[in-house]
Order: C-alpha cells, then structure tokens, then sequence
DNA sequence: TATCCTACCGATTAATTAGTCAATTAACCC
DNA sequence: GGGTTAATTGACTAATTAATCGGTAGGATA
C-alpha cells in the first residue's frame, strides 16, 4: 500500500512555514504538522481507516481511534465522509483502486503460454501475501455481503485489466496447440484468486487445525511453486 | 446443521405436563415452553448464538438479541458461558464438531482414484455451498487471527478424519499408477479447501466485479464439475 | 485590512450494550 | 411438605461510541 498518499509532499501555500504560530505546544504533544489541506487531510483519514477497518472491522472499528491516531478531531471525519458507512466504502474504494494499479504492471503478452501463466500465478500470490490487509478488508466486505461495493458506482466500474490479459493468453495458447480450449478467462481467474486468497486470509484456522505452517518464507515459497504447477496444470492440453 | 441440539425431545422430568401452572399467560406472549432444563438451554443460547454471530461478527454480535431470541434474559447467558468472547469459542467448537461429523459420512475406500478424488471435491463443495454461515463463522475467526481456536482446546483436539481418508486414496493411486506419487495430503486438502470456500466465502465481491452469476443453481453445478475436473487433473499421472 | 470561505475543533448527546447484583422460583430429594 | 440446589430473572451500571451543534481561525482575494 505504498501508493497512497498521492498528493501529498511539502509544497504550495500550505507549506508549513516559519513566521506564523503553529504548533501551540500544548502539553508535550509532538504537534502534528496541519496545513489546511483538504486533499492530504482526507488521504491521510483514508489512510488510517484502510487500518482500523481491515484490523477491526466494520463495527469493529472506532472512529474516534481513527482521529486520534490522524491528529484530528472525530468531528472531521463526518465533515469529509459523512458516516462511518460511507468512510468504509471510501476505503473499499482506495483498496481496490491500488490492487487494479498493481495489476497494470503485469505484462503477459510477451510470454510464450507457460510462462505467462506461470508469471500469473505466482504475481497474484505475491500480490495476496504483499497485502493481508487487503485481503482481510475485502474478507470483511464479503461478510457484509459486499453491500458497499454494490453501492459504489466507482467500485463497479473499475473492470479488472487481468481479465483481459488472461483471455490472450488463453487465446494464444489455444491457438499453438499449448493450452486446450474453451477455459474461460473468468473461471481462471476465480481459482488462481480463490488459492491465493486462501492462502493469506484462512491461514489462522488452517494452521490451527492440521499443525501446518503457512507463514514462514518457505512455506511460502513452496505454496506458489505449487500453485503455478497446479495452474498449468489444469490449462495445458492433455 | 441438522445434528444439532442433541439433548433435545421431550422426556424426562422435565418434559411439559399438566397439574403444574406452566405458561402464567402474560399478555398475548406465546408463552414458550420453559423446562429447566440446563442442556437444552445451553443448546438453544448455541444455536442462537451460532447464527447471530455468523450473521454479525464478533463485534457485532448482540448478546441482547441472542437472549431476544432464545426467549431468556441475557443475564443466563452470561451464567453459562461467562462472557462473549467464550459464548463465541463455543460456537466455533459446535460448528467444527458438526463439520467434522459430515465429513465421517463421505467413504472413499471402496472407490477407484479417479472416482474417489471426484467424489471427495464435490463432497466438499456441496458442504460448503450447505453450510454459508458455518463458511462466514471461519472467515470471521480468521479476522480475529484465531485466536479463540487457539485458545481451544477441544478444537485444537478435533483431528480431520478427512485428511488421512485423502492420504489413502493418494496411496492407492500412486500404487497402481493413476495418481501421481509424492503429492501431500495437506496440500491436496488446502487446495481443495480454497476453491469451496472462496465460492461462497468470497460470492459477493466476486460477483460484484466480474458481473459473474456465482448463486444460481446452475451456476454452482457448473463450477461443482470444474472443480472436480481440476483436482483430478492436478493429482492424476502425466 | 476587511471579507469571505472553509478547514477544523470542543463539548455534548443519545443510543447502545457487555457485564453484574440480588433476588426468585422450579424441580428434586428426603 | 419442607429444605436444598440450581436454573432463571429484572433492574441496573458503566463504558463505549456514532453522530451533531455551534462555533473558531487560517488563508485567499480584493
């Protein structure tokens, strides 16, 4: 989550400057920067919701945790979203906007079938351990039954750029004889992200119940070798 | 989740029976019938429980609303399980204890490999596409990073009798050649696993993203089949 | 330097809710 | 039928917390 905070740097009027009187040092407070920004208030407030949702929950996390740890005040909150509801969607919407932006720098097309479809696999297992968070706030969503999304125009509208990638892949790889015919783009992906999400978001109940780590660099390791083996297997001809 | 409430079924002493003014007809209240009787209540605050917390999450959950329900004052509830979080380590327990019951049902020792890893995907499938909110329990304890499995005994205790039905077949068809050696049971369950899982667990947001029919009846058959396919392919010689 | 806009705040409210106390009463046993 | 045990209750508390109201002040513009 490293592309967030777009707009952000030390630059433009609101620059803090000397001259004028911030920072009241008020008790031993280490007396945030503040400079009237709209847009670098509300990412920063995004920012630390995409946290307190994706540890906590939705009824589980606490706007008032949220301005403390923002150095605002709760009352800015509902300025900027208007409800906490609206806040959770705004943050569903950040999310899933840095995972469409990730996807835009996987580059299939240069790759003979195997290899694309191994590159792939192992990408979106990748993407999946770099980002528990993540994983574990669209968790959420789906045991809010992901009404959020559904509300979201924005959220709907962003079409997934793998998709389509797939799809040539699968094309060209029909086409020279690699990879038998009739897979559906959609139905790859789904399993490919199914094992991979898994991977990150059941791991606490699977590591209880079978004593088996999914956690160390070589569990890991060893998952996302078997996860490209399983996914060309099932793809390849015969 | 039909074996539940075990204790049930009147008999006993405690069964309903005339001469004692049961029922003191308070306004137009149905007037349950009460039995002190200290399993069958703990059973019904269970399965109560069970649905709420599926329904809501930890957090969400309402204690108020479990005792609404069950027709007791919450108070009871914290006389028998003696807070929230332990109320809801129980409930984990019931549904792994049931899970682990259906799965006593599925016999693959008769069957051939191909037909056994067959039977075994679909089996696992339709259990998860049976059992949503046991499938929202497990996403929800995996939020809170299991730690009321962890803190659990009983449940660290329950062993999957499914994993070394899995380790047999995998035997046998290494042995006469259908199925490919070397391949960990574990592994074969996790996959397995993902694929169930992630097609309910992960339905909504799924679906709201790819416009992708993942609810119908013939949209769960079709990927039912698939995933059978793809387990055979995976494990199967060559 | 007066004015206006708006980012921001302190205090409060109203509702919710986990957990407790001190009883009450149903059932069982002699 | 009196006594003991244990299931059950109603009323209460203390804490939390989403949301609001009536402001204040920083900074741009003229």
């Amino acid at each position: 989550m490293e592309a967030r905070r777009l707009a952000a740097a030390c630059e433009g009027p609101n620059c803090q400057m000397p001259g004028v009187k911030k920072q009241p040092a008020r008790g031993a407070k280490p007396a945030p920067i503040k400079r009237r920004d709209r847009e670098r208030t509300r990412q920063e407030i995004l920012d630390i919701a995409f946290e307190e949702f994706a540890e906590n929950g939705l009824s589980g996390g606490n706007t008032d945790a949220i301005a403390a740890r923002a150095n605002i005040t709760k009352r800015l909150i509902f300025y900027y979203f208007n409800s906490k509801e609206d806040l959770f969607t705004a943050v569903l919407e950040m999310a899933y906007a840095e995972m469409r932006a990730a996807e835009e720098g996987l580059h299939l097309e240069a790759l003979e079938p195997e290899a694309a479809i191994r590159r792939l696999a192992e990408f979106t297992f990748d993407f999946h351990q770099a980002h528990p968070q993540f994983v574990r706030l669209v968790s959420i969503e789906n045991i809010h039954r992901g009404r959020h999304m559904a509300s979201s125009r924005r959220l709907k509208e962003m079409t997934q750029p793998s998709i389509s990638q797939i799809a040539k892949v699968l094309e060209r790889g029909a086409a020279c004889g690699a990879i038998r015919p009739g897979i559906d783009p959609i139905e790859l992906h789904m399993t490919l992200n199914a094992l991979s999400f898994f991977a990150v978001a059941n791991r606490h109940t699977f590591e209880a119940q079978f004593a088996w780590d999914m956690s160390s660099p070589k569990a890991k390791a060893q998952r996302r070798a078997e996860i490209a083996d399983l996914l060309w297997r099932c793809v390849r001809k015969d």
